[in-house]
DNA sequence: CTCACTACTGTACGTACGTACAGTCGGCTC
DNA sequence: GAGCCGACTGTACGTACGTACAGTAGTGAG
């Protein structure tokens, strides 16, 4: 049965999502991963050859979501329209937020967004090739869009909105700072909280 | 000798934050930081016992940064001043950007980062037995300043300041993303960023 | 002089990790 | 029906980890 081979390779790569972003890359363990996939350790090893190798197919099997945001991003042809800078900010950050809706996707949302905060993650070589490529794009359709800002402002206003969105995964927190139920609204206020900062500073 | 002593304790605080900044705290190892830190293995654990111990005690020693945090808030009495917004802006990001002036702090300032952005932090009880109190102080006082807002609004309006302020001790992927000579003026623009983003959203 | 105490060292133990590898089984081709 | 190939399993190996522990040197008190 075909079918069983591959749902086999997919249920551990869900299952890494889970234990990776749980645990980080150091954190977990191949045989956690096989235990949370309920198949044997070896069967991970065969199919991915080594934890590195595991670790960056999930990446590139969700590589779709970045596929996604540049789209949306690309969808903004006029930088002078009105609503440029909202539909900038929305590419960014509705494709992210979309996972949490799932939860069999929001465990990989918290791990692309621990990977982006991560300074041992320069190792694995995953955010510089699949995620600054299109951190370039948006820095460049910021330019365009908000010209009149000092040099070096686009970079450095894209990573702290990398920032603000990677913190928009830790509900837990949320509940620890404020009182329970604060954690409705998080996507409106995410995208008032950049759009505001983006516009105004 | 009494100081060689201490030294030698605080030679260990010292090489374990620059370990586990780099590697996190389960890609460390106790016999990197000895190495680091140019003792034996065993001294590390005769000072710290376990590798959680050496790690809360490099918090414990620099809690003073948050002390600083809050008592700059504190100074804000008057909600209702014009500068109070850019006042607790200041006293959120300055004591930790000023970390970063001296090549000796700095690395505690990218643990500290690197800490907050971590979900596996919650087993460690560092964030919220030495952050998230800090936090509320700040969330209380975004409440004041700012009473116009909905619901939930002021603790993540915290959380995404906490994030930007996060990927600001990332500067080597500035480089990748912009061109060199980009990484100047981080303070200016992350103060005016965070300011933006409060007053207007 | 002795005792106690603190700082420190060398070595070793048990464990859990990533990885390798020989082998099994079912379906497909010719 | 022989041979092959991809999917999958069980077991084992070498290593590196956190931690324990016995022991040494120096110092200050009585």
């Amino acid at each position: 049965m075909t079918t069983t081979a591959t749902s086999k390779r997919e249920q551990v790569l869900a299952a890494a999502e889970v234990v990776f972003a749980r645990k980080g890359f150091d954190g977990a363990t191949m045989r956690e991963v096989a235990e949370a996939a309920g198949v044997g350790l070896s069967l991970v090893v065969y199919h991915f050859t080594t934890k590195e190798g595991l670790y960056q197919s999930i990446f590139e099997a969700r590589q779709y979501v970045n596929d996604d945001r540049l789209a949306r991003l690309r969808e903004v042809t006029d930088p002078q329209a009105p609503d440029a800078l909202d539909r900038l900010v929305s590419a960014f950050v509705d494709p992210v937020l979309d996972l949490h809706d799932d939860p069999a996707d929001v465990w990989f949302a918290r791990l692309v967004l621990r990977e982006a905060s991560d300074p041992s993650s320069q190792d694995r070589a995953i955010i510089s090739g699949l995620f600054d490529p299109m951190a370039r794009e948006f820095v460049a359709a910021l330019e365009r869009i908000l010209p009149d800002r000092p040099p070096g402002y686009h970079a450095w206003a894209y990573l702290f909105a990398v920032g603000a969105l990677t913190q928009s995964s830790f509900d837990a927190r949320i509940d620890n700072i404020a009182g329970p139920d604060a954690a409705g609204g998080k996507r409106e206020h995410l995208r008032r909280f950049l759009t505001a900062a983006l516009r105004h500073s």
